[in-house]
RNA sequence: GGGCGCUUAGCUCAGUGGUAGAGCACUUCGUUGACAUCGAAGGGGUCACUAGUUCGAACCUAGUAGUGCCCACCA
């Protein structure tokens, strides 16, 4: 049954994907050769919810072709997949999800319920991406399938396997003993939406149209100054009494929480009220708190008054020069960023504050936290809104900074009005990457990992190469933010993620003075002793803070114990309690009742809900803290598993360049830290897929390619191949369907050469299996091309050069096999003798079966399906030997006459052309003065040459006819006498066209050959080069003057 | 403000010192026994600009002009 004229994708490609997972060929070390060295890709793990975008199919093919390619060399290959629990997003789709089908919220049905339901949706959802990418063909190893949430409490065995979370909860644990990790109260971007701290890489900085208000912040008591403004050459352009000081901020709002004013030192206009107060224009006029007006570095003089109001709670350069200050941070919002309404009112908290800034009032960081000092009217205000109040408020007091505008009516006459000075400008805001929402500076507790620490190893093993990130461009790009990095914070006001392992105590003291730790829940420690009718027999105070509670890291009064598992906890909290009592002079003895419960009924239900009454920190850990373990965890690691022998560190990791530093930095930190190793050698870095104008995809543009469709329409194997062409390093990624069409067709150019051999009974025998010896030079020839394209599609992919091993692969199959090889075979097949039939044949199978081979890694579906359709195979072409011939295939006579004869062709078509002869008409050649190898040449191909040329006859002659199409090639010349059909003006020209190119170019030569500077100092074998390339020029241009004299004879 | 890129044919892009390339688009011709998702031929480029280095520059250096991305605290 001959073959089908085009490749059905849709029909085959889900059949051969699975019958590679049937017969296990993706599985780890599937194909390895013995003793073969290991090669191990990591995937990217996408979000679990996610489902494929051109990212992915873009970032998976270049993962697969490695892989693929690597396995064929016999490698012990694993490709790790997974997916991500993808903390944020993923909350985000299922709270979404419950509000879409009218169910309660996630804060209406609790923790646990939310969690059962993030699960439920986990199983529903987590197969798609995967399915997806199969559809892509990626050849993962599917059965080790991990999870970043594995493992964890509560998850249901049949939807995670794995125990990723043991992992990413022992780390935690180490770093805090290696005090990498602590915890502390910061200033932190706050995502008003989700209601969560985010890390900084989280937050986008985006220019808007935006205001600057000028207030008036009047001295206290009425006192006045005088303001003078000198210019340049201190010359007073501006003097006046002035009883405030001028303040300009974006954002009013915050002026509530304002701690002070700054100037700076050496600004002279406010130093006359240095040290003295300030009236913060808003609230109650009664209940105005009053401020003090300090120096600090940070104000510029330049800019605005010079003078900047200091709300250290609510922005992060105020926050530097209050933590400087001393100055007090007052945190204005709540977790939805609206005016806090909690707290006392306005005129009690005001009084404190007031006394605090006199002076008078000591203070610490728990009670400025509890104050409110918003003022009872803005209350429960959303941000913007109560910042259009106290904008209101402030102008209609007149306490706005005025300014004088003149505007002309309609008869012409100005007028001079004063307006209040709002400067319209662009100012940057920041947004939350997912949420979308101006995210808010807030103080509050959370969790960090001080990067200072671990940092230096991973800017070490790239500086020594021992980590490699192409493009090289991207090692620049990693120092940079490397040598600047800030505290990480890890923790998120979240429910779907890694809880962190972290149990509070508190040390306070009841009525009876012996209540010595309790979590939040009152369940106290001591009442376990008494239940077990044991008297303390004095009291112990144990809410008096000591250098225990230093060493076990007090916060707010607050005991952390960090422990990865029950009896961790255990040893802690007894440690403690034993510190602390002998520190009090008590006897340990006390609490020996304390015994560690070393084989507990349930330990997990112990452990989960806390013990003692601890309670646990609710919060749970940034995605990418996890993600960052990726290469360890999914390994088996801590266990010393085989995997983890074998496959650690992995070898290349491929990526996108948008996560350098929210995965690829912290994975290289990360594993550093923890296991002392590099996580990979190399990281290759992409950018973003976009469209083929170069924009980004987005659904609201409406220019989103979806890579199913895609696959739908032109087959996987059309946009793998796109997607590998596109991969030049730090090339762009412009993605054209025209352009994806075109290597669908380039896999249907592949299938119809393939089916031409089958039709020419290239497979009658069976699978081809060895290499002819050719005897004949189109054979010799081919095959040495083919062994050159093997070395370069090798080279192309050790250097990541995806695209030159794609074009070099097009170029090969279709300029080479399909437009020569193929046209030139068919003499030979069709009417040649036995000999040349059988051995073309073998030829053409080889060669064939080479490109299968060589194309696999890129199209591996259209090529499994031509080997294993063509013939019984020993191996799918999943598991081929990839070839490892070169040069010495290469026959220099042989591929010296094809291109003779090619170039003849080539000739003699363009004539043909030019001169407008029919294509269907066959025409007489002669050949005039051909030399001993021209001659050979064409005699040995002259079935081809007849052919490919439409010639029909071949006559000699000693001189040129007369009235001829004239064509010169190396060695002699042909004429085509074509009296009557040709037009000698047209013969004319085209000959002094040629004439005109080879003129220009041999020019150039000559310019270079006969200068002695060039023969000096260029390489011997470019001298060479240019001086056979100039004779051989200078011998065509002979040839073709001498046409044209002949042409002029007859005209 | 800092950093990193980019500028080559109508379009999208390769090309890192030695005769300017590909795909698409365009023009002409073609139902040649693998393929019209095809074949043959052809047109089309001061390699952004300027100045250097070099025997030789699209490529190296410096600057200029566009343009894109990342980072950044100017209230």
């Amino acid at each position: 049954m001959p073959m089908e004229k085009t490749f059905n994708a849709a029909e085959a490609e889900p059949r051969l994907y699975d019958a590679w997972e049937t017969a296990g060929c993706f599985v780890a070390g599937a194909n390895a050769k013995p003793e073969a060295s290991s090669y191990c890709i990591m995937i990217p793990p996408p979000n679990v919810t996610g489902v494929l975008h051109m990212g992915h199919a873009f970032n998976n093919t270049l993962q697969d072709i490695l892989i693929r390619w690597k396995r064929m060399q016999g490698f012990d290959t694993l490709w790790q997949a997974g997916t991500d629990h993808a903390g944020i997003a993923t909350q985000m789709v299922v709270e979404r999800r419950l509000a879409e089908a009218q169910q309660p919220s996630r804060t209406e049905m609790g923790r646990d319920a939310f969690l059962q339901k993030v699960w439920e949706w986990k199983g529903e959802s987590g197969g798609t991406i995967v399915n997806q990418l199969k559809r892509l063909g990626a050849s993962c190893d599917w059965s080790r399938e991990a999870f970043t949430m594995s493992g964890a409490p509560a998850a249901p065995e049949d939807v995670a396997t794995g125990n990723f979370h043991d992992a990413v909860i022992k780390v935690f644990v180490e770093m805090y003993n290696k005090g990498q990790i602590y915890r502390g109260k910061r200033l932190v971007n706050w995502d008003p939406h989700f209601e969560t701290a985010i890390s900084d890489l989280e937050v986008e900085n985006v220019e808007v149209a935006g205001h600057m208000w000028h207030f008036k912040y009047p001295l206290a008591g009425g006192e006045t100054y005088e303001y003078i403004e000198k210019n340049e050459d201190g010359e007073v352009t501006l003097r006046e009494t002035r009883d405030y000081i001028s303040i300009a901020t974006t954002r009013p709002e915050t002026m509530l929480g304002d701690g002070a004013v700054a100037v700076h030192p050496s600004d002279a206009r406010y130093a006359p009220i240095i040290g003295k107060l300030c009236e913060i224009p808003v609230g109650p006029k009664e209940h105005r708190r009053l401020i003090p007006i300090i120096t600090d570095e940070y104000p510029d003089p330049d800019f605005g008054s010079g003078a900047v109001k200091i709300t250290g709670a609510h922005d992060f350069n105020d926050y530097q020069v209050a933590k400087r200050g001393g100055i007090p941070m007052y945190n204005l919002m709540d977790t939805k960023a609206a005016m806090r309404a909690d707290g006392k009112p306005y005129a009690h908290e005001a009084a404190i504050a007031q006394a605090i800034a006199a002076g008078t009032q000591a203070f610490d960081e728990t009670m400025i936290a509890a104050m409110n000092l918003v003022p009872d009217e803005y209350r429960g205000l959303d941000r913007f809104e109560a910042r259009a109040r106290v904008v209101a408020d402030i102008t209609a007091e007149g306490l706005a900074v005025m300014v004088e505008k003149t505007i002309t009516d309609e008869d012409g006459v100005e007028a001079i009005l004063w307006e209040p000075f709002v400067e319209n400008k662009p100012i940057m805001q920041p947004f939350g990457d997912r949420s979308k929402v101006v995210i808010e500076p807030m103080l509050t507790d959370q969790w960090f990992v001080d990067t200072d620490k671990i940092v230096g190893p991973a800017l070490d093993a790239v500086k020594n190469g021992d980590v490699k990130i192409m493009p090289e461009s991207g090692e620049k790009v990693y120092f940079h933010w490397l040598e600047n990095i800030e505290p990480w914070c890890i923790s998120r006001q979240l429910w779907w993620g890694h809880q962190i392992p972290v149990w509070y105590g508190f040390p306070v003291t009841t009525e009876r003075g012996q209540l010595m730790l309790q979590g939040a829940n009152g369940q106290a420690l001591i009442e376990r002793f008494e239940e077990q009718g044991r008297e303390i027999d004095k009291p112990i105070w144990l809410s008096d803070l000591s250098p225990i509670d230093e060493e076990f890291g007090v916060s707010a009064g607050v005991i952390p114990f960090c422990a990865g598992d029950q009896y961790e906890l255990q040893k802690k909290v007894r440690e403690y309690l034993d510190k602390k009592l002998a520190w009090l002079g008590l006897s340990p003895d006390v609490f020996s009742q304390l015994a560690i419960d070393e084989n507990p009924e349930d330990p997990t239900q112990l452990f989960e809900q806390g013990i003692y009454g601890l309670e646990r920190d609710p919060d749970v850990l940034d995605t990418w803290f996890s993600s960052g373990l990726w290469p360890i965890g999914t390994l088996g690691w801590p266990e010393g598993t085989t995997e983890l022998e074998k496959y650690f560190p992995t070898t290349t990791l491929v990526t996108g360049q948008d996560i350098l530093f929210f995965w690829v930095a912290r994975m290289i930190m990360m594993q550093l830290a923890v296991v002392d190793q590099i996580p990979f050698d190399t990281v290759y870095l992409h950018g973003l897929v976009r469209d083929a104008k170069g924009k980004k995809m987005s659904k609201s543009t409406g220019n989103v390619i979806d890579p199913l469709d895609i696959i739908d329409e032109y087959g996987a194997d059309a946009l793998r191949f796109t997607n590998a062409a596109m991969a030049s390093l730090g090339g762009a990624l412009k993605l054209d369907t025209q352009r994806i069409a075109g290597y669908r067709n380039f896999g249907t150019k592949l299938w119809n050469a393939v089916r031409f051999a089958e039709m020419n009974e290239v497979y009658a025998n069976g699978a081809p299996t060895t290499r002819p010896d050719p005897e004949f030079t189109v054979n010799a020839w081919i095959i040495g091309e083919t062994a050159k394209i093997r070395e370069v599609v090798d080279e192309a992919l050790e250097q990541y050069r995806f695209n030159d091993a794609a074009s070099a692969l097009y170029a090969f199959v279709w300029g080479k096999v399909c437009d020569w090889y193929v046209e030139l075979s068919k003499p030979l097949l069709l009417d040649g003798s036995d000999a040349e039939k059988a051995e073309t044949r073998a030829a053409m199978g080889w060669v064939l079966d080479q490109c299968l081979i060589l194309l696999h890694p890129i199209m591996p579906f259209i090529t499994e399906e031509l080997w294993t359709e063509t013939a019984a195979r020993d191996k799918m072409l999943v598991h081929a030997d990839w070839p490892t011939y070169g040069a010495e295939l290469v026959n220099a006579q042989a591929d010296r006459e094809m291109n003779w004869v090619i170039d003849l062709i080539d000739a003699i078509r363009s004539a043909r052309g030019e001169m407008h002869v029919p294509a269907g008409l066959r025409i007489p050649l002669v050949q005039v003065g051909l030399d001993a190898a021209g001659q050979q040449a064409f005699a040995q191909n002259k079935a081809m040459i007849l052919k490919l040329g439409r010639v029909d006859t071949v006559t000699e002659a000693a001189e040129m006819p007369k009235g001829a199409v004239t064509i010169a090639v190396p060695g002699g010349s042909f004429a085509m006498p074509l009296e009557g059909v040709i037009d000698v003006g047209e013969e004319k020209a085209r000959l002094e066209k040629s004439l005109g190119k080879l003129a220009k170019e041999i020019g150039g030569l000559r310019g270079r050959v006969n200068n002695p500077k060039f023969a000096a100092s260029a390489p011997p074998e470019v001298v060479e080069e240019a001086r056979e390339n100039l004779a051989a020029r200078e011998e065509e241009e002979a040839k073709l003057t001498a046409a044209l004299n002949r042409l002029a004879e007859i005209a």
